[in-house]
DNA sequence: CCTCGATTACTACCATGGTAGTCGTGATTC
DNA sequence: GAATCACGACTACCATGGTAGTAATCGAGG
């Protein structure tokens, strides 16, 4: 189970609309992207490119296409944060959280909440430790 | 006070560099990279390369050129960081946390510490509203 | 049948980050 | 003063992400 290490920024975009939208012909992925005004063979292409690389695949469904995502979002999520992490934070993942407060992009509350949240979810459903 | 947008991993690497050992020669640089072995001659050109974009400047000292970041360290990371928030996020730093909490990087009782650390500091040094 | 419209495949192209080779210049040393 | 050395400048080059034009295919409607 690798980690695509260097997700370019269409694609993650393309990776995000197949994870919302499920199943999607060419035309559906480019329609969630209008705001880009890209063609529509722009995104063809990048769908056969990604599928190259084995982050979508896709199945026929009469003439269409139907492409949905091979990789799940909490993977790339992993990889993407860890990348960033270790370029910027010294791989520190804490310190990250630190900048977070300083720049007011979080809340102290907001951060106890999600805390409070966090541990009533773990009571519930305890972590497997490996 | 425009940000970075898309700075690539070289030029993070040289930047954190200069951050860190503040003025360095051209060989500074290079030795502090010496893991990815690259030629001296590609780090000069970075440099050069990154002075045109306004990411560096040097000033002479004898037949030496010294180079210095012009962006701070706190910009460039809230640059990168709220740019991976949109961008995987859906723009919401919280989902982030969120995220580093699920996926085992980040343990309750470190936040938990960080959250009373910095509460504490916020005591000391309030914030200036703007 | 034959044409039209929708759809994807193929392919050429461009911009950019990154890499390194070669050159000029000035200092050092004998 | 000539040979050598250290250093950066200049430049050519490559790989890759992204962009879009053109061709081929196939179903539908007459």
């Amino acid at each position: 189970m690798k980690g695509p290490r260097h997700l370019g920024e269409l694609q993650l975009a393309i990776l995000r609309a197949l994870w919302q939208q499920g199943d999607s012909a060419v035309s559906d992925v480019h329609a969630a992207l209008r705001d880009r005004g890209l063609a529509l063979t722009t995104i063809a292409t990048m769908l056969r490119k990604m599928e190259e690389k084995g982050l979508v695949a896709h199945r026929e469904n009469g003439r269409q296409f139907l492409y949905r995502a091979r990789v799940a979002p909490e993977l790339v999520q992993r990889n993407l944060v860890s990348e960033l992490v270790s370029r910027l934070f010294d791989g520190d993942p804490l310190e990250l959280v630190n900048h977070l407060l300083r720049a007011g992009e979080i809340e102290l509350d907001e951060l106890d909440a999600l805390r409070r949240k966090v541990a009533e979810a773990e009571r519930n459903a305890p972590r497997e430790r490996p």
